[in-house]
DNA sequence: GCTCGTTGACTGACCGGTCAGTCAATGAGC
DNA sequence: GCTCATTGACTGACCGGTCAGTCAACGAGC
């Protein structure tokens, strides 16, 4: 685990790496190949096409993705919402990881013309909707939260965050930075502040949003990270990229 | 106006066509000449390059939303709020419409590497959120909104809208129709209960979503249209697509 | 009202580049 | 010497873009 990363590793570092610089819609195998300093035939001999290489990338962040949060899971309810919605915000100077989130964007929308990628991306949206509705289920069970609609409160936050983050990283101008580049942590503090709030039972009250972002970027191991170790690959891939 | 469509006129419908039946990212200049019975040269005599006709389209599309909606523009606000909300809902027959949306979604992520692109996609967003903005300032004025911040409103109320549309539009699987299918409509119906309902000021009341569904399905002209005749290129393009 | 030159719309054939995938050969480890 | 990992050279398909040329419409000159 220490030394020595598998060929498999190498190359899912090379896909994540690559797809951070070139995009999904321009990503050839050779700029995998050169990402992870292999030759092109070998991505082949360990993946027959390009299609196998990114579905097993896919199932690889889904499932890093998965093991985070389940990392996580017996935090107290309101941290851990308030963790969950941070992890959709970017930090200025996050520039690998919206490079890495518009690749993931672009990837999605190839769902509907492949089924295998389709299933990831239905998996990573059931582990995000699914975990703010178990976050939600515990905090009502404990007490915090009111009793809500717990399916539909979690499509709403998911959609949300997804919405605003779409719109960040599809108009941020990677020049001048420009207006776009704060959206998600607008629309995240409003969330905060609109629907999750109303839903604290008396006495409740919430973690200030900057802390928990502070405690995403310190430490990797969130339930859905930032980047761990520079050039981490999954680091928060799955989160996102799924949906 | 009547018969006769220009070339011009006849290429942006074959784009439109093209985009639904092959998504944008395996679009070739041929699919698109194809679709409009003309040859792929005609269409760099009149474009110079795929960009350029790419480009011209996404001009079209968002023109046209942005005539439509001002079409609206003295609708009562809370009426054309819920339109508004209305139109992002697919209907369960509209599969050419969600084929477009998806290809739409997929230009979209070619905004970070496109400046042009970028550009249109830029004033799409300040169309849908400037609307949505407009309409919360009328009914403040009008009284029957409560007075609310209009522009972090209008951004939560699009990126969930949005949000709720992406995951519905990249995960419904095309054959079992699965439980994706309902999503916008149901995060829709939520975001009415829970984030408009609360800023109607007292006295007023939020018409039914569906009556505003079925009210766009039969007058193609709404701020953000369904589709108006068969086969209307840009009837719902723009808002959607943009951003 | 006929001819002829000009123009704009349009086409088919073709070119050059790109890229996924193949294959035979080489080397390393056992 | 056999297996497995790895490579570089190569191929075939595809696609954007070019180019030489066709054709119909139009206007001018007679």
């Amino acid at each position: 685990m220490s030394d020595a990363p598998s060929a498999a590793e190498e190359i899912m570092d090379g896909v994540y790496s690559a797809l951070r610089a070139h995009g999904y819609a321009d990503l050839t195998m050779q700029d995998i190949a050169d990402e992870c300093s292999k030759s092109k035939s070998l991505l082949h001999y360990h993946y027959d096409t390009k299609e196998d290489l990114l579905v097993a990338f896919l199932e690889y962040i889904v499932s890093d993705s998965e093991e985070r949060i389940a990392a996580r899971a017996d935090d107290p309810p309101v941290e851990r919402l308030v963790q969950f919605i941070g992890w959709f915000v970017f930090a200025p100077d996050e520039t690998d990881r919206e490079a890495f989130h518009i690749a993931l964007l672009e990837l999605r929308t190839q769902g509907p013309f492949n089924e295998r990628i389709r299933e990831q991306l239905a998996r990573s949206d059931r582990l995000l909707r699914g975990t703010v509705a178990d976050i939600l289920a515990d905090g009502i069970e404990t007490g915090v939260f009111r009793d809500v609609d717990v399916e539909e409160t979690a499509a709403m936050i998911v959609a949300t965050l997804d919405g605003a983050r779409t719109r960040q990283i599809t108009l941020a101008d990677s020049v001048r930075g420009d207006e776009a580049d704060g959206y998600t942590r607008t629309v995240a503090e409003a969330t905060l502040r609109r629907i999750v709030e109303p839903l604290l039972a008396d006495g409740a009250e919430l973690p200030p949003l900057d802390a928990a972002i502070e405690a995403l970027r310190r430490d990797p191991d969130s339930p859905e990270p930032d980047d761990p170790e520079p050039d981490d690959p999954e680091t928060d891939a799955a989160a996102d990229g799924s949906e």
